[in-house]
DNA sequence: ACAGCCATGTAACTTGTTACATGATTTT
DNA sequence: AAAATCATGTAACAAGTTACATGGCTGT
């Protein structure tokens, strides 16, 4: 959903053409998402679908000033731009934490036979440790690039609360006294319980 | 890519069929990422066109502990036990840095025209911080399920880190002047510079 | 017998993503 | 003229997600 609504809020400053809101994308991101060209054709196709943009309709453009021929520009129908506006103001979908790949591994390779966790852990951390040092070094590249700068922030952040997730796992991991080569005691065979708990979400 | 590994983590302690796959996701992921029945079925399926699991050909199952009639139980290949060794000591893809929704929506918003950057700034604030509140409180109501308060306090250290983000965020767009709302010089419209830029990543 | 859960599955759809094909224009 | 780049598009697929259909077993 995130792509969706970058174009459209491209869009909102006038019209554009592919290639164009492909730039500014990675413009806005500073290069630290790059974007497939054919995506900004199949979004596109697909917010004209939904009747969230349009093109103009062959013929009737004026002359002061305007993109002719070649490019084919899109613009936001008013339906694109109350969208965009709900967009903004609405915080993301509260029924949706994301399935974080790292995350999930540590949760699984607890009990995977034969896996020692801490050596799982220790090995992403290490790498993570060595993906933030490059993203700083990117980041003082160019301090002058706002844009950029952000964006390596919200990644430098990120990266920096796994790490400190991976220590307070391992820690917990520790604490709750499981040794570290797995090899549990066979309990998991026997058939499901008759009520299943229900799924949490906040609220 | 994530539920399909953890599908083979699953599986790695021994056979199960589909339900009981769900049943034990979502208990090592404390209910936290809930599992919609038909996605099991589907990975399944999917899994199995790939080689990396199979099921029992159909007559063959020891009398001596085994699940039998009405389950179908699902077992690792060779193929699927390499895979999972695999995925569990190569770290996440580096040329993936994925796109978060909110830090997206803070970049663009901050030129789309009429929206004032710091609103919605600190409208998503005000919604994180409630929900890290809720999320404590789940963690506590439970302290002694392992599974869940690892996946819990993974959603809070992500929740954390945005938050700081956005507040780290708000200042550095306030350093670089630029006012409130947005009313920018319209230098937008000019063709697009002759040699694209290399989109960025680390090392 | 009937309600309700266990269990499996399928059809349809969404976003994201890549690889490829095709012209037009520009640069060398 | 040849090479490169601009610009648009299509085909095909992966992963995730939901809604629905279908049996079978169990408890009352």
């Amino acid at each position: 959903m995130s792509v969706r609504h970058a174009m459209l809020a491209l869009l909102s400053e006038g019209p554009k053409y592919g290639l164009r809101l492909r730039e500014e994308f990675e413009a806005r991101t500073g290069d630290v998402w790059p974007l497939n060209v054919g995506q900004v054709y199949t979004t596109l196709q697909r917010l004209e679908r939904d009747g969230l943009v349009a093109t103009v309709p062959e013929g009737d453009r004026g002359n002061d000033g305007g993109d002719d021929g070649a490019h084919k520009a899109y613009h936001l129908t008013d339906d694109g731009s109350s969208e965009l506006a709900r967009w903004l103001r609405t915080p993301p979908d509260l029924s949706s934490p994301p399935r974080d790949e790292l995350v999930m591994k540590v949760l699984v390779a607890m009990r995977v036979p034969g896996t020692d966790v801490r050596e799982v852990i220790q090995a992403h951390r290490r790498y993570l440790v060595e993906l933030m040092q490059q993203w700083t070094r990117i980041r003082e590249d160019d301090a002058s690039d706002l844009s950029m700068s952000l964006a390596v922030d919200a990644e430098l952040f990120r990266l920096d609360s796994v790490v400190r997730w991976l220590d307070a796992a391992e820690a917990r991991i520790a604490r709750a006294g499981a040794p570290g080569s797995t090899d549990h005691p066979d309990q998991a065979r026997a058939p499901l319980p008759r009520h299943r708990r229900e799924a949490r979400t906040p609220r």
